[in-house]
DNA sequence: CGATCTGACGCAATAAAATTGCCCGTTGCA
DNA sequence: TGCAACGGGCAATTTTATTGCGTCAGATCG
């Protein structure tokens, strides 16, 4: 499952624009067409590269609101882990949740079209499931989204001239 | 720019998965190739859709900790803003980055390999822009992650059937 | 040291998908 | 009723992805 740097330059390029030709992307890499098809080939076999999505517009799909939410729970066991991240599975609002260490137990990051909307949301959300300590840190403006991951961390191939 | 049930349609799918060929998916939501073909590209030029990606795993690519960076500021001037957005822009760690309200000024979401990569962004960051009020929360674990806004809010077409 | 095996590469053919041109039917409106 | 605008569909055409096959360099083994 190492990369080496031609594995890491196509991870880049493809990380920002998933449409770029196989032929052009061998080109910038320096290779030809076709083992630069089966290096990508591999990466997605390997689970590396696990998908291509099509990113919108939060704004033009009018949830141009982002709401992080913090919870703070007794309940620490695994079965009730399960059923919450079941009920948070439902909401599509919900793009992002974690499990924290520390002072909060979960963080989900909610988008909304406005705090009505939120609040809408909020309502049917502890209706699902019984949550007592809830907080809600509103975002002003995104100053910055990627989904592209760095790669300078990546298990780099011995052999990686 | 709004979008009918079609449209939606195919933008849940093209959320779900980008290679999907055009002819699948107007299968899909009940078009021929043609068709659905331009209101693909209708959208992509309206900027609905902004870009399609490769969508990596962060643990094969190591970077399988996230961290919430939390900070507060005095400076509340537009010139600091954009400096600090700047600075964070240059840390490809920094996946995310919103201002806020409330408490927090602004939050971060930062993708590291571990514990100490995190103490060396850390050192870095502090180092290109002088920051007193920082504070990190651990991520033990992402329960979930999706790229897919939700689409139940968007400007529905009125002739929408 | 030479035979061989493996892995990665590239070219050229083939298959699949995107893109375009052109025609058709429906709807709204003068 | 006649016309124009708005989709929609079929059938090329063009681009890309995918596969088959041959080559080459380095590692292995006897």
């Amino acid at each position: 499952m190492a990369l080496d740097k031609i594995d890491r330059k196509i991870l880049t390029l493809l990380q920002k624009d998933a449409t770029m030709p196989v032929a052009e992307i061998g080109r910038k890499v320096g290779l030809s067409t076709t083992p630069c098809w089966r290096r990508i080939q591999k990466m997605e076999e390997d689970g590396v590269i696990q998908r291509r999505v099509a990113v919108l517009d939060p704004g033009k799909v009018n949830v141009g609101v982002t709401v992080f939410v913090s919870v703070k729970t007794n309940e620490h066991n695994d079965a009730w882990m399960r059923k919450f991240a079941g009920v948070v599975d439902e909401f599509p609002e919900v793009v992002e949740f974690y499990r924290m260490s520390g002072d909060v137990d979960y963080l989900m990051r909610v988008v909304v079209p406005d705090i009505g909307a939120y609040d809408t949301f909020y309502k049917r959300l502890i209706g699902k499931i019984n949550l007592t300590d809830v907080s809600s840190a509103f975002a002003m403006g995104q100053i910055k989204y990627t989904t592209a991951l760095p790669l300078d961390f990546a298990i780099i191939s011995d052999d990686d001239k």
